[in-house]
DNA sequence: TGAAATGTTGGGGCG
DNA sequence: ACGCCCCAACATTTC
């Protein structure tokens, strides 16, 4: 069935006995461009909006997502409440939650022929989520209870777009130049208004509270919230000022410079769904004909989610088997150095103790710390993957997977074995005048720029003058540049087919 | 969505 | 004025 998107508004004239229909909200976050809910609207009975925190899942959310997904979902309470409707929170395992709903809420219509009630949800593409919503899809359909599924955080379904020979694509640019030859990208779904809400409560319902998302002692996450706002408000905030800032049509120059303030911050957003590909796709061509740069950022995690979708480990296993013969070093210490951001090289220790200060990371800064990670310390890339998914505020199953692999040389489309960034280097090519050092690393802010990027070069005095010693107030670097670049080129070459 | 080593060219200093 | 060397600057190749 397909939903109106002309006209949102509707009546519903509906007895209080009727049983609701059950929107389960996942990270679909937002009420505008949400195909599920629309349709839940329009199906002639009240709608109970359900979020379900499910700790024991495959893969928990990190804490960092946690952190998010509490105000995301305080802001979706808000958003719901505006258009009628209250969000129920539970807890626990939706494969016995979302049947055993259904039969108490549809017990007195399930005997009859016709079927029973709706459950409304938009589809995940991660395994996890690919296989708990096909097995409870077919226990309500045997049930009796009707089910529909929507496609609402994808431009395209990963089924959709194939090569010629039928499989699914392993480069990027094909893949993005098929997506796009496919057709225009269908308009957003208005928001639902004036909708009837279900007036029950059930006995299991939690508060948002009662899931504890926030962190306690320390509160690591106190900084978070002077650089995002989680819901969708914020999100369309973020994305208004992007293009009022004309920063799609700079793009091209400014995404890899993090000392700017050049690109989106729309992921963490877009992985709750606070904010659909499609509004973002609309919104940005309407106002420029310069933004394929920027959209083509959002053909990638259409891309990362092609191949999570076809390949549910990819967090695990490496998608090239060749990898799987390369010997990875255990160094804990150097490990819990590029963690903490005290590798001693000034550019990968701005960009990790950004990410722990505010739960993001820019994407350029991301490619030069992995590949240090990966290359300098030949530390495992799901380490790495690990840490990102714990720690960062829009860590997604597809994105953070399928780019770790993609540093790693393991990956779909990846970089090729011998790309080993110099983290001196990058760091002079984009952030010239060290402000992004600075602003991470304080303790090396006085040091002039000629010196920023590589203490360990500065003569004695101006380290001095700078308030440096190095061992004691900021680090010697942990790996020699030169000796761990050759070092790694000989670990890839023993692995090369 | 690299970096480093190696090769080539051409201007300028200098005997 | 010429040849030689040095070495940027750029191009190519190799990892």
């Amino acid at each position: 069935m397909s939903p109106d998107r002309a006209d949102s508004s509707i009546t519903l004239s509906s007895a209080p006995s009727i049983a609701p229909s059950i929107m389960w909200f996942r990270h679909d976050l937002r009420i505008c461009d949400n195909p599920a809910l629309m349709a839940a609207s329009q199906a002639g009975r009240p709608v109970a909006a359900i979020y379900i925190y499910d700790q024991q899942s495959e893969r928990p959310l990190g804490a960092a997502s946690q952190w998010w997904l509490h105000h995301s979902l305080a802001a979706l309470e808000q958003d719901l409440s505006a258009v009628g409707l209250r969000l129920i929170l539970l807890r626990g395992n939706p494969q016995i939650i979302i049947p055993s709903l259904a039969q108490e809420l549809y017990k007195e219509e399930l005997s009859k022929e016709e079927g029973a009630g709706g459950v409304f949800w938009n589809r995940r593409y991660d395994g996890y989520g690919v296989e708990t919503d096909s097995q409870i899809k077919s226990a309500l359909k045997d049930d009796g209870v009707q089910v529909q599924s929507f496609k609402a955080n994808l431009l395209f379904e990963p089924w959709e777009i194939k090569n010629g020979s039928g499989e699914y694509y392993k480069v990027f640019t094909p893949f993005w130049r098929a997506a796009q030859k496919l057709g225009g990208i269908e308009p957003v779904f208005s928001t639902p208004k004036n909708i009837i809400g279900f007036a029950g409560r059930l006995a299991d319902e939690v508060t948002l509270d009662d899931l504890d998302l926030l962190p306690r002692q320390p509160n690591w996450a106190h900084g978070f919230s002077q650089y995002f706002t989680p819901g969708s408000a914020g999100a369309r905030e973020k994305l208004t000022r992007f293009l009022q800032d004309e920063r799609p049509e700079k793009y091209d120059n400014d995404r890899n410079r993090p000392d700017l303030f050049a690109t989106s911050r729309l992921s963490a957003h877009l992985a709750f769904g606070e904010i659909s590909p499609r509004q973002i796709w609309h919104h940005t061509r309407a106002k420029t004909d310069k933004g394929d740069k920027f959209l083509s950022e959002i053909g990638w995690r259409e891309f990362s989610y092609s191949l999570l979708f076809h390949n549910p480990k990819l967090a695990r296993v490496n998608f090239k088997p060749a990898f799987d013969k390369f010997t990875w070093s255990g160094d804990k210490d150097k490990l819990r150095a590029w963690q903490r951001g005290q590798t001693g090289y000034p550019f990968i220790d701005a960009g990790m103790r950004e990410l722990w200060a505010t739960g993001w990371q820019h994407n350029r800064v991301r490619m030069v710390t992995a590949s240090f990670l990966i290359k300098h310390l030949r530390i495992d890339w799901r380490e790495g993957e690990r840490w990102f998914w714990d720690t960062l505020v829009d860590a997604d199953p597809a994105s953070n997977a399928a780019s770790w692999q993609w540093v790693a040389g393991s990956g779909a489309d990846a970089a090729p074995y011998f790309r080993v960034f110099n983290p001196i280097t990058q760091s002079q090519k984009f952030d010239p005048h060290g402000d992004y050092i600075s602003k991470w690393v304080p303790e090396l802010s006085r040091l002039p720029v000629k010196f920023i990027h590589t203490p360990w070069e500065a003569p004695e005095q101006i380290l001095k003058q700078a308030g440096i010693s190095l061992g004691q107030n900021y680090p010697a670097p942990i790996v020699d540049h030169k000796i761990a670049r050759e070092a790694a080129l000989a670990a890839y070459q023993a692995i090369r087919t």
